[in-house]
DNA sequence: CCTCCTTCTTAAGGTACATTAAGATTTACG
DNA sequence: CGTAAATCTTAATGTACCTTAAGAAGGAGG
């Protein structure tokens, strides 16, 4: 399927556009393909679209001082990814974005998506959503980080994302929980 | 000054609000006194109101398995406070909002903000705004909480939050950085 | 089919933080 | 002003998770 009608009709699943809105819409967003373990965006570089993934996987991730890479969020279809910080503060991005998969995705500028909340109220909603959503989730994982032991977050993650869990390796998986492949392992160990 | 004179500038700050739209605005948005601990919401019920803080200081926090407190955010004149999660998804809460001060509030029902997303545009606009901030804010703390030890994140916090830390117990502090009493004790001790 | 590279596991030793318990200090209020 | 409640500190012991290092197993390209 076109990965921009995937698109419209993901929109549509939020709210109401009308057929003189698509086109408009259609205008702003750009298909562009992925090869596995491409970069979508590099810390330092400033976010400058929003991307929704018509095809693949994708990770967002960013690396502390000693050069260890820490997952922040994966996506799949259906998914947006972004450094959101970067892109909604417009400030040098902290987060890496890279294709797990060699991926399709859905990009729309900044300066367009801007311009396109004036003319189409409808996507500015469907942002707003977007956003709450997003907060949403961070928080989820924050309060699960912060108060759950790292077996009951692999528990978690593995009833809650069981398609991603199949589709990354597993220091990609212990990355995201927060802890290192060796204790992973030793968690799988036990849980058998 | 009036908490809804003070609420109509600070949404100045951000968007542009004609005098028409002000005497829409100011109808839907109600003042309410709060002493010292007392609750503005319980985990359990759902957040039906967005509120704004006129004057004093509050915190959310959520209580594990454990019945032990987790501090998520302080909120101080000017922020604004809430179980978005609860408020957004219109489910019920987890976290508690309590005064730690006593406090002014400004608030208004969903029902009454859903409604004036439609009449008055900017205001849809201001909470676009508001949640992808909230978010930004969400993502630093969880950053800083996943890749810094406790010293690093006390210290980040008295710079930033320098206000705040003068006008809460010790132990919230602790809560907030998640970590015990005892242990931001011994940092302390550590720092002198 | 072989080789290299990526991923996963095992195990020993170490550290950041929690827990418990007690006492010291400050604050609130009758 | 005095007493109770709230808050902060000290110190001993315990544990979840990390670090390092090595080797095993799986996968992909030549």
């Amino acid at each position: 399927m076109d990965p921009i009608d995937k698109l419209i009709q993901h929109l549509r699943k939020s709210v109401t556009i009308t057929n003189d809105e698509e086109i408009v819409v259609r205008k702003c967003f750009k298909t562009k393909v992925l090869k596995k373990k491409e970069m979508l965006l590099f810390a330092g570089d400033t976010s400058t679209h929003m991307q929704y993934i018509a095809e693949g996987c994708l990770r967002c991730y960013y690396m502390d001082e000693q050069a260890k890479e820490h997952i922040i969020q994966f996506g799949i279809e259906e998914w947006w990814v972004n450094d959101l910080y970067s892109y909604l503060t417009q400030t040098p991005a902290k987060q890496f974005v890279q294709a797990v998969e060699n991926s399709t995705i859905v990009q729309i500028h900044k300066d367009d998506l801007d311009e396109l909340y004036d003319k189409v109220p409808s996507i500015e909603r469907f942002f707003r959503f977007k956003f709450e959503r997003a907060y949403v989730a961070l928080q989820d994982h924050t309060i699960n980080a912060m108060s759950k032991t790292a077996e009951e977050r692999y528990d978690e993650f593995r009833f809650k994302y069981r398609d991603i869990e199949q589709r990354v390796p597993q220091y990609m998986v212990a990355s995201y929980l927060g802890i290192t492949p060796e204790f992973l392992s030793s968690i799988r160990k036990k849980i058998d």
